[in-house]
DNA sequence: TTGACACATAAGCATTTGCTTATGTATTAT
DNA sequence: ATAATACATAAGCAAATGCTTATGTGTCAA
């Protein structure tokens, strides 16, 4: 069986481009079910799902608020991402610089 | 139905750990696929397979050389992931100067 | 030319994913 | 207490994913 590592569960939940957008919403601040529901084509429970994937990949918290259940991004743990994609950022400012076209020719 | 955008398609392609660990092996330079499925424990096509998904994710290039096939990164295509992710850098940047707990705290 | 080599592609299959329509579970309103 | 609201969870299903074992296709070697 696969182990099923955490960072691992980051990687594949931002690969949605729901979950993608859900989280830029979150980062505005905390929004309510229904509401997130509401900017999506997508019925409640198919949002409650998208949801519990970001939950369990760290990406998001939630509490109850009377009846309804508020979710906040906790963008930190995006980190591991930006450090795995930061170890490139050197190529593309490199070339932007435009003096990294050694590694086009190189070999 | 739903568009695939290129974006999309590498967000997708980068959420596969084995993918991920084939683009770390390639920005140390170009690799021949035999070579590469002698790191993993895998057939040759289904490394074929996912250097098909990174190329057409555009991650990667290949090259003929002789019989074999030499595949190179190409870094630059990771910007958009980077700038996506980059958006919630000062969340965690905020928080490593200590001054960020509002954000935990608000409402 | 014939065979071996390096790789891609096809076909098949089990598992996972993303959605749907029920249905369950708190919490609030009446 | 009862109904309505807000959401989670379960079950079912089509499509996508990641792998395998054939089987192509192009290149080099004899």
């Amino acid at each position: 069986m696969k182990s099923k590592t955490p960072i691992n569960d980051s990687f594949r939940a931002i690969a949605d481009p729901t979950r993608r957008a859900v989280l830029d919403l979150l980062s505005e601040g905390e929004w309510k079910v229904n509401d997130l529901v509401g900017r999506f084509r997508m019925t409640q429970p198919a949002m409650s799902q998208h949801l519990r994937v970001l939950k369990q990949a760290g990406l998001v918290n939630s509490r109850r608020a009377g009846r309804e259940r508020l979710y906040r991004i906790r963008p930190d743990q995006l980190k591991p991402i930006a450090d795995w994609v930061g170890q490139y950022e050197r190529f593309w400012k490199r070339k932007l610089r435009g003096l990294g076209e050694f590694l086009e020719k190189e070999k």
